[in-house]
DNA sequence: ATTATTTACGCAAACGATTGCGTAAAATGT
DNA sequence: ACATTTTACGCAATCGTTTGCGTAAATAAT
């Protein structure tokens, strides 16, 4: 019916007879305006619903108020949980949170971290996807400014800020456990190589196993980027070679996959292998027989990475002072 | 190290001995620019890495070229498929995608629609949360222009964009199922009354019933918010009272709730007792027993919001010709 | 050769807000 | 009664773009 455009400062400026400035200061509760006139512009601005133009805002004022989360997926829970996270320690200093999925693509993620930089979101926090050095590049181009916070995946150099989970520790302890209820022949699906996380659960798997005088068998250790399809031929492979008696997966896609796999293996052997698996999927505990879960604490991550974040938005000084959080990582459901 | 602030036209015009506006125009690779006069201004401004500051832009256009989907939930595999579909369509269409989350908070709702109104998104994706009145006040006072379709839960009234799936179908055929399995006692454990999904489902369900001579019991019948304590409260109060030999669950949650609560009975009623529910989950068919799946097109829900989203913001005619679209929902991962 | 047109650029006004500075009138000080 | 400060407001610049209009020089038309 009425199309009326959002109502600015000039309009109720216009219907006062007032300057904008007045305006503007009346609304924002200026020291120099009288209280007369405050009154006056406040309810007018209230009862013909101004909201000011957050565009023009950021303009003027080279903030946005909001800080960015680029995820690879967020139907993932573990990811879900950091955005819960995040948003929960942003809201409560007055910033919203938008969020962003790559599907690990790195194209993607670039159009996006580019896109986060143009829009001058006050903050980026970002888990990159598996090309480090593309990704490097981009955020070096931007023109500095974006203060980052890096957590789950993250660069290994120490000038950035960093928040993990303790995945040596988790592989290590989630691999003793499968020792422990005697399993020797432990398969390791692993995620991208070279991405911290696959390398530090990779070295915690492999010294779970040395500890236990087991040689390391690089035929059980298989590399999935994030295609069901490599994870599916991974699986069948080592089943048709060399039929492990346990399974250690390094994500939640992954601890599904070995699961489903496992599944349909002709008994007994379905429901005597073994699968301990990160994964923070609220569900996992229904599943029978039991899929051993590696629990990151997502939303402290989260909640960890968001105050730095903020920390070094809202601190002018210079003197960054760049942190490196791990937090750990419990391993449930087992049996 | 260099601190450099991102580089603007300005900067290129003092360089180049230019006037803003010529570079500008170069750079948008207008006619009025001799070609000479281009190509030294293109080179030079990706030498030093120029990007066009959004926000200005967005200000000058009066467009921000991004759209906005609010979600109750990420991690819930049924509004993160959604926001796939939704993402497929935009993103070939130039646009990009901001994610938001209410946790089924009408408080955080109202807050994130003033925001993406106030920033000036180039129309909004909106599953609405429980409480239908308070919202529509809040989209009524942001002055028009922000184009929105509804998706999932939407509103009764005729003038607006809808996408749904065929929620009264996919609850009769459910419950047919139940029946055709031998099921007469069978309770519903339906999502907040007042919306239009659980009023939809609840009518399907009913319609079953009566179709196969079996009357309605109110007492089977419960609502819950989206708190896990009702949903457990009104599942542990319809054990004890009237010990249901079926279930038909209304969503994501209150499906695993189900599955959970059963599964403690004491056998055999744990294997005996069937469920159905919403699931959009994609590990749902691991579950053994099984839980039987109404799975919702929620990719193409989500293509489909985009597609009519994105044609009423290209399109400036008045004759706004409001769509309904109504998607068939499947049962699957019965036996 | 004179006029008409095109080419290639610059000036300045927008977009909607904030803010430093200037200045009348009112209030205060002496 | 006169100087000084305070109060309460308006003017205009600014944030980084885009774009309508004006205009000198170059080219084309007659």
């Amino acid at each position: 019916m009425d199309q009326e455009r959002p109502v600015k400062l000039s309009d109720i400026s216009k219907a006062l007879n007032l300057s904008v400035s007045t305006v503007s200061r009346a609304l924002n509760d200026s020291h120099e305006i009288g209280e007369e006139t405050k009154r006056i512009v406040q309810s007018y601005a209230s009862k013909v619903n101004y909201r000011p133009n957050l565009i023009a805002q950021s303009l003027k004022e080279m903030n946005t108020r909001y800080i960015a989360i680029i995820v690879p997926e967020i139907s993932n829970s573990f990811f879900a949980e950091i955005v819960n996270g995040v948003e929960f320690v942003a809201n409560n200093q007055g910033y919203h949170v938008v969020i962003y999925q790559t599907h690990d693509s790195t194209e993607r993620e670039i159009n996006i971290i580019r896109d986060v930089a143009r829009r001058k979101a006050d903050g980026l926090l970002l888990s990159p996807s598996t090309n480090q050095t593309e990704v490097n590049e981009v955020m070096k181009s931007i023109g500095a400014k974006l203060p980052v916070v890096y957590f789950d995946r993250v660069p290994s150099d120490n000038y950035c800020h960093k928040v993990v989970c303790d995945n040596y520790q988790a592989a290590f302890e989630a691999t003793s456990w499968l020792i422990q209820q005697g399993k020797r022949r432990i398969a390791h699906m692993a995620g991208p190589s070279g991405i911290s996380i696959s390398i530090e659960r990779l070295a915690g798997y492999s010294a779970a196993l040395l500890h236990a005088g087991i040689s390391v068998d690089p035929n059980l250790i298989r590399y999935s980027n994030f295609l069901a399809r490599e994870a599916w031929d991974n699986l069948r492979d080592l089943e048709e070679k060399y039929q492990p008696d346990a399974y250690f997966a390094s994500s939640d896609r992954l601890s599904f996959y070995c699961y489903e796999a496992v599944q349909r293996l002709p008994e007994p052997r379905a429901s005597e292998v073994k699968i301990v698996g990160f994964t923070n999927a609220p569900f996992a505990h229904l599943l029978r027989p039991k899929l051993s879960a590696i629990v990151q604490p997502a939303f402290d991550m989260g909640k960890i990475s968001a105050e730095m974040l903020l920390n070094t938005i809202t601190k002018k000084n210079k003197d960054i002072e760049y942190g490196f959080i791990k937090l750990p990582a419990v391993l449930k459901n087992t049996e």
